[in-house]
DNA sequence: ATAAAGTGATACAATAGCTGTACAATCGGC
DNA sequence: GCCGATTGTACAGCTATTGTATCACTTTAT
């Protein structure tokens, strides 16, 4: 596998799709979000061009461009044979569920290689979100509770690709996004920021630009990142039952939006424009989503 | 002389490429890094010519030559280049000293985008190696000790983009070493890995294939890691100034060289088969090689 | 010694890319 | 047939990329 990074021109020249074509695709429905170089320039990938051609073919079956990405969403197999369009859910929970055992044997025995090879076949499959959500994330939850010693072992050997993974993926895309800058910080002990990144990314796909503070910052470093890296928000993580300095917020610039998740969410602080995130990360965004409607393009 | 040393017009009739195009693709991306004369003038090695071959073959795959770069590095995992110390100028002291000024200047800004700028200047100039020494082991280290709280916000920042940056690296260059397997392992509190991922970037750029345990790792997990991952050599990092449980090394699997790295170097093992390492990353490295010097190609 | 070739720096031109707006062809519903 | 939505393409006004030309020197080789 060549691991190419292609300019419009050439895509255009493979799948024969006018670049004109192409970028209004990705403008009017996000179809393809190819990476960018420093000056703006579009960089596709062969998974871009697979997908591209996948596009074609439904374009062929007469389906309009403009329902192709929920269609390629739900998962319109590669193998364009399904007789029934309809949702294959339970065929995609198998899917699902060997892709994580898959995973989950890779990591027994400590294969990276393996472990990027089902990832790759999972995000040649399916959307980079839904692969966040339905395997990086219950690959993470399941052995984050490794209870002996071969699991613990294990745990942190998958922590580490995770790590790797997940970062890499933040690093390229948080590029080109334009919307409110949100400052993501945990309060805890480092250790497990997989939550954390897994947070960034969710955020970074609806459009916010994000910086991640991982690991354990005190509340001083906090409110110093917070007046120096002028954000439009602050996240913040944690699993302490109750915050670290009291029952005070920690020091931010006057009108800064905070956000409060993990057991941070129940905390009981006096201090007006905080808002506390629950449920999955999916649904924490809808929470920062919502204070930003109207405010901000995202 | 086994290797023959040409000047540039014979490239360019070889490679059919014009001469101010080579130079031009050699100031501006970096991409074929002669050796020079006394005076300054270029001498290609065959090595060279085959990178530039190469290069004609992606541009004719359409890929556009400021990304060959990525594209080559991706493939080709590792240009050993050992002469390292002579060639170390005044003027290449300066060029270091500005990229870790701008880098430390991007970092208290926490702008992120710069600091990636800055990194593909060095990158493009220098061999991964150089850089991960030279400008991103200094870069931490100046950092560490950060007192203020402003400071350690930055450092926090600076450390998750570093960690970002070194453990990309280290992913895409793990794939094709083919020497020892050396299980890298920490058993401190995590937070600070870098000397770590740095450490493991050095391995795999002698070719071990290296797989890394970062974060807190219990002696009994570590021996679980140790007997099912099948490594031939166990490098263990510690800050601790003794071993957490006792005198007695963690279990491994008989025969299997442990290494200790950092203040571990310093504790007093009952245990055969052990070695201590000192001094700087490389030096580290050079005990490794010392190690399997003759049992292995490394 | 003199010509040929090399060096960095700067500049330039041709091509290609970017965003945004506009427009025309097409299609489905009424 | 009419109307609005959809969708591919065109164009304008910029910026970026990239191969090459040139200049003023320096080095090398005959």
């Amino acid at each position: 596998m060549s691991k190419g990074l292609y300019p419009i021109r050439t895509i255009s020249s493979m799948t024969g799709v006018n670049p004109v074509t192409l970028r209004a695709w990705e403008r009017r429905y996000g179809l393809i979000r190819p990476e960018r170089t420093p000056k703006g320039h579009r960089l596709y990938t062969e998974r871009d061009i697979d997908r591209i051609k996948q596009i074609l073919v439904l374009l062929d079956r007469g389906i309009p461009i403009s329902q192709a990405r929920q269609v390629l969403d739900a998962h319109e197999p590669t193998t364009p044979e399904p007789h029934t369009g309809a949702g294959t859910t339970e065929a995609d929970e198998d899917v699902w569920s060997g892709f994580l055992t898959h995973m989950r044997t890779a990591a027994s025995v400590y294969d990276d290689q393996t472990l990027d090879e089902v990832l790759d076949e999972a995000l040649s499959l399916f959307p980079a979100i839904q692969v966040q959500r339905r395997l990086l994330a219950p690959l993470h939850r399941r052995l984050a509770a490794a209870e002996s010693a071969d699991d613990r072992a294990v745990h942190a050997f998958l922590l580490g690709w995770l790590r790797t993974v997940l970062s890499t993926r933040l690093h390229h895309r948080s590029r080109r996004a334009t919307g409110p800058r949100l400052l993501i910080a945990s309060q805890d002990t480092p250790g497990d920021d997989i939550p954390l990144l897994l947070l960034a990314l969710e955020a970074i796909e609806r459009g916010y630009r994000t910086l991640l503070l991982a690991g354990s910052v005190s509340g001083e470093a906090l409110s110093a990142a917070a007046r120096d890296s002028g954000p439009e928000g602050l996240l913040l993580w944690s699993e302490q039952h109750a915050p670290p300095g009291g029952v005070s917020a920690p020091a931010v610039p006057e009108g800064l939006p905070v956000f409060l998740a993990g057991a941070a969410a129940q905390w009981r602080l006096n201090a007006t424009n905080t808002t506390a995130l629950e449920g999955d990360t999916a649904q924490m965004l809808d929470g920062v989503d919502a204070r930003y409607r109207g405010c901000h393009t995202v």
